[in-house]
Parts: structure tokens; C-alpha cells; sequence
DNA sequence: TATGAATGAGGTTTCATTCAT
DNA sequence: TATGAATGAAACCTCATTCAT
């Protein structure tokens, strides 16, 4: 390896290293109280060095919503690709959220979070445009698989974008809802669970008869 | 009417005003980009008589979530005394969901933000009881026609709470995402249709047979 | 006087402080070493007061600047009026700057420091505008008295545009030049001579004869 | 030459390569908003070579005018040595700053920055005596010249001194004014002759008869 | 000698909140 | 009750400087 690209690998390791800092930060506190000495400390680094490797705050809480986003999409389009009934792989989708859900529950919600209003306005042309990208791919991933069951006659005539905007934003819907009853109620964690029933009741509802 | 219920009612008419000029600032900024003084302009008073509504801007934005919270539930329960069948009710929860979203898509938006992290944390205990309190009942209302269905043999024999949950989080899932896609992509207003579609597939899975 | 009459004179005179002090402190430490604390200190005022009457640093500084360049107009148009000859009214722009240098040095430096590269550059277009509609105020009085001077036979020649800039530059550049000889070799304080000697010389040289 | 004295010279032109880098960037940004980063840059160095080269950034922004006083110091005694008459001499003082001028019209606006407020505090004593060397030397020059014409009875009985320094500073304020106007007003640039026009007349102002 | 990533002090700026009127 | 000027804490961010390599 040259010395160029053990230096660009030690840059990508150091902005991981932050991204992995914002992360624990933004989770616990939330974009507005969460501080940059406060990630810097996390990441055992100085405030300004953070300022190296991202532009401010902004880019910072974006770019580890792009990374969460990107993680999605991968692991989605692995689902793709197995050689199971697009019936079954619509199961796997709700795994993905499942087991993301269990890494991290913060992860999700921010990526959620980052989808809708507050967030993506005030959003510079290159994260808009990676975010675009990513979530299409994603997103993309559920049609294709939609569209296989509705080729096969599995399900219903639908249009396959407005099935998978319907699977993408039930998954997510559950996940926000049920996690912040937890936050509210201090209950126990039933996100997994509803999340199987919610499969269940939507896989029912896409199926042809 | 006496004069301190007078007192009080003329009260209660300026603490509408300034939530609702709060909603059209939170709407089109978000909380934190959203300043006191704005709110007080677009309410044509002075920052500081704010505070003497409200303990701060905190307390401003929580209550506003309340008020549509309230509102919300109020709608939900009408729905729930009507002298129609549990799948009807159902589909007329959906509606709730589009009227709202309709008379003002950030309203909703906001809503659903406040059921997690960060705006739940921090919250005065008064607030998060009075949260609890409306949630509880909006999303009991919907708890109860679930119940009804499945008592009558109509609805799978799930637990209605979980079911609930399911309805609720889809439908407001479905508002977050398909607006976001709508800001994202500037493309055409598909929440409307999207919930109807949304609706059917749940109502369907929902179904006993 | 009505409540807002006041009221706007109640600022003015708050912008008329803080400008003060301003001078107070750019004098003595420059732009880059002055601190917005210490103006606001030297103002009896906090550093955020300072930020609801100028915009910030820069602003506060060409405002400072602005007001000397309109008193410096001011003074040097009254002269123009007067009922005596162009010679004479050559001798007491001289006074002008004289008199300016006197009430305080680092008024004139000040302004003279505006007129030239690093300030000028990065300035609002508003400000720009200001600093010409007075710059070409202060110089077209200069233009007008040289242009009587040559009207009546007095004086030689040239374009009245080019002997006005000498003029005011060669005042300018003694100022500078002689306060800075002061400063760096801790002598008397030879300004006001060398100036009047200045005028004698260049009032020599623009005479026909 | 011995080892020493090519690492010495080596040393020295390293010094000048940076300080050419200095120029620039401190002509184009002036001394606060240029930063080290950049002369670095420009000098194809990194920023840590740079301080093992200079103290710090106000020692290099020292340095960069001391080189061009310096440069100034040897022209106007290249000047004094000709066998030339005391009011060609004068000329040729006028044409030295011209030079300077259209050589890089920032080098002397640059310079004549040094010589006040600002700059000249928080100096260290070491380089404020090299200002004052070559500013002597520089200014002894000019008053040897007027000496010169006063014994030659050419020139009118005023203190050399004064002389001089109306001389300077009157060429000096012209460079400064004219220049910003030109940058004011965007318009051609009249410094070349209106520094002729200036040196007439002065040199007419300073002529005995 | 040269590097350039990291530092961190210290500046500017914002804005929720207060309080004299 | 209403005001809105003033506050000042606290955040973001910059950049001259250092130091391990």
C-alpha cells in the first residue's frame, strides 16, 4: 500500500472515529443540545480538529445520518438478492429494521429524523443529492421486490412504488411510534415485536387473496 | 359571566393566538431555527408578553404539540361514537389522518415529531402527564374500535393495543415519509392517495379471513 | 415631540455611544487587536447590545469610519461657502485637517486607513455607497475651490480633479507619514507644522505664477 | 564557499521564497484575512516550515516591509548618487515611486501601511531599529538631496527635514489615494500621472523663486 | 530540514429570557 | 398587562502555532 492511500485510510479511520462520537452524542442529547466539545471529548479529540474533517455541526449530524442511511440501503439490496420468494424477502426487510433497531435505536430514529422537514431543509445540493441516492436505492430495492411478487400474481395490482413507500413508512412509522411509548411510558421494549405483527397484517394486506 | 371568567377566557384567546402563530413559525423553520422573536411578530406582540403565556419556548412548542394532540384525539373519539361498523371506523381514522394533514401538512409533521427523543427528554413532568393523558385517549379511541372488531369476529385476535399501535404508526409513518419524498423530490402531493392505499392494505390485513 | 420621535432619537444617541466608544478602543489597540467585549465594556454595554445597533465588527468599525469621513465633508463644505478667496479657502482646508487631528489623532488615521485596500475590499455595497456619497462630498468641494481658483486666473491649469486628489492626498499622506514618525521615534509631535508648511509649499505650486 | 555559507545562502533564498509567497497573499487579503495556510501554499511549503523560517506571522508581515523599505532605501540612494542637478534628483524620487507602483502597485500601499497605528505597536525592538534604519536611510536620502538644492540656493530655506517629509508623504498619500479610488470607482488608474502632476507642483512649491 | 495533523485559546455571534417602564 | 431594549451565557468556529514523525 502506498503512503497516499495509508494516508487517505488513516482520514476515512479518523472521520469514522467522529462519526462513531457524534453518534453516542447526538443519540443521548439530540442535535440542539448536543455539543461539538461535547463529540469532540468522545472522540478524544480537540473541537477544531473536528472542523478538519467536517464543515460545522450541520455536516456532521448529516453525514452520520448519510452513513446510517447507507448501511440501510446495503443491507436491503443484500435482501434482493437472495434466492428466496419475494414474500419471504419482504419478511428480511423487516428484519433489517429489526436488527438495526437492535444495534442501535438511536441510529433509526435519527435516520428517520432526518427524513422529514426540520432536517432537509437547509441541506447543501451534495448531502441532498447522497441522500437522494441512497434513499432511492433503498427504496428501489422494496419495488423491485414488489414488482417481483406482482409479476408472479403474489400480489395485489398496486402501483409497486406506493406499496413500498406504504412498507418503508409503516417500518419506520412503528419504529418511532413504538420506541417514543417506551421513552413516555417507560414500558418495555415492544418494537420487535409489533414490528413482526405489523409485517404480518401488511404482508396479509399486499397478498392477492 | 363574571369578570375573572371573562379574565380568563380573553386569556385563553391569546394563548391560541400565540400557539398558532408558534405553529406557522415551527412549521416553517422547525424548533430550533425557529426564534422567540419571530413567534412574537407573527403574533403581533412583543417577546416579552410571551412570557407571560408561556414559561419559555419549550413550554411554547410542547403546548402547541398538545393542542394538536388534543385535537387530534377530539376527532378520533368522534369517530369512535359513530353508529357505523369497526371497519368503517377504521377508514374514517384514515380520514382524521388526511383532513389534518389537508387543513395543514405541518401540523401533523410536527406532531409526530415530538413523540421522540429529543423533544421528549427534558420535558416538565406536568407536560409529559398532559401528553400521555391525550395520546392515551386518541389512541385508546382507536384501541376501542379494534376491540369492537375483533370481539364481533371481524379482526384477527392480535392484541388491540399492539393493533392500534399499528394503525396509528403506519398512518402517521406514511404522512412523514411520503411528505418528505415530497420536499426531497419536489414532486406531487401523493399523501393523500398513498394513506388511502395504506388504509386498504391494513384494513385488508386486519381482516379475519 | 411624539413617543417615536424620541425613541428613534434614543438610539441614535445609543449608536452615537457605542461609536464612541469604538473609537475609543480602535484607536488604541486597531481593528484586529480590539475586542467587541472591550468596545461593549468601554460602551457600558454588553458585547449582545452592540450586535441590535451594527451588525457585527466590520459594520462597526466603517461606521466609525463613515462618521468621520461625514464630519471631515461637513467641515471642509462649510469653508466652501465662505466669503473669502480660493487661496485662502485652500489655507483653511488645511485647518480642517488640522483642527481634526488635533480634537484626536486617530480619528483622521482612521479614515485614511478606510481608503485604501484591505478595508475597502469585503465592504457591504450599502456602506460602499455611503463612503463615496461623502468621499465625493469632502473632494467635489475641493474640485470647486480649485476650479474658482483657476476660473479666476489664480491657479495653473490642470484638471481640477487631479490638483483636488493632490491636495487631499498630500494632506492625508503628511498626517500619516509625521504621526507615524512620532509613534516610532517617540518624538514631538510635528504634524500640525510640517502640514502648514505643506500648504505653503503646494499653495506655492499651484499658483499661475 | 564552504559548506556554512551555501547552507546560509540556501537558507536565505528559502527565506525570500516565502516572503514572495507573503506578498501576495497579504497584498490580496491584507494582514487579517490572509492566513498563514495560505502563504504556505503559496510558497509551496507546508505551514510548520514556515516557523522554522520566521517567529510567527506578524514577524513575516515585518519582514515582507522591511524588504520592500529596504528595496525603497536602495532605489531613492541610487538616486542621490547621480550627477544629476538637486530638481532632477526630486524627478527621479517621483519616477522611484512610479516604479514601485506599476512594478506591484500592493508593495508600496502595503508598506505605507506599516508606517502607522496598527502595525507599528506590539512591535518587537528588533525590527522596529531595522524600520527605522531603512526608513532613515531611505528619508536621509531625500533630506540630503533638499540640503543639496537649499546650499545650492536652488530650493526655498525650510528645514530639510520637513522637506522631506512633505516630499514622501505627499508621494506616499498620493499612491494611497489615488489607488483607492481607482478601487472605489473602478476606474482607470491615474496614480503615474498624477504623481507627475504632484511632483510639479511641489517641486514648483519648493523652488525659491 | 520538512511536514501537516492536531491543538485549543479566544473571538464573534446568537437568542432565550429578564425587567424597568 | 404589555413592552422591547438589554442581557450574558453559551455556542460555534477560526487559525496561529506546535510537535511527533
Amino acid at each position: 500500500m502506498g503512503i497516499y492511500e495509508r494516508k487517505q485510510r488513516e482520514k476515512e479511520q479518523r472521520k469514522i472515529g467522529i462519526i462513531n462520537a457524534a453518534r453516542k452524542v447526538f443519540s443521548n442529547k439530540g442535535f440542539n443540545t448536543a455539543t461539538i466539545e461535547e463529540i469532540a471529548m468522545e472522540a478524544e479529540l480537540s473541537p477544531g480538529t473536528l472542523y478538519l474533517y467536517f464543515k460545522g455541526k450541520e455536516e456532521l449530524h448529516t453525514s452520520l445520518s448519510i452513513e446510517i442511511l447507507k448501511h440501510l440501503a446495503d443491507e436491503i439490496q443484500k435482501v434482493v438478492g437472495q434466492d428466496i420468494s419475494a414474500e419471504e424477502k419482504i419478511k428480511r426487510f423487516c428484519d433489517v429494521f429489526i436488527d438495526m433497531y437492535e444495534y442501535d435505536s438511536n441510529i433509526l430514529i435519527n435516520l428517520f429524523h432526518l427524513q422529514s422537514g426540520e432536517t432537509l431543509k437547509n441541506l447543501s445540493d451534495e448531502f441532498l443529492q447522497q441522500i437522494k441516492t441512497h434513499s432511492t436505492m433503498a427504496h428501489g430495492a422494496m419495488v423491485d421486490v414488489i414488482k417481483e411478487g406482482i409479476d408472479q400474481g403474489i400480489f395485489i395490482e398496486e402501483h409497486p412504488v406506493v406499496l413500498a413507500d406504504i412498507l418503508w413508512s409503516s417500518y419506520a412509522g412503528v419504529v418511532l411510534w413504538v420506541d417514543s411509548k417506551r421513552v413516555l411510558n417507560s414500558q418495555k421494549d415492544f418494537v420487535k415485536s409489533t414490528l413482526k405483527t405489523a409485517f404480518k397484517i401488511i404482508l396479509k394486506g399486499l397478498k392477492k387473496k
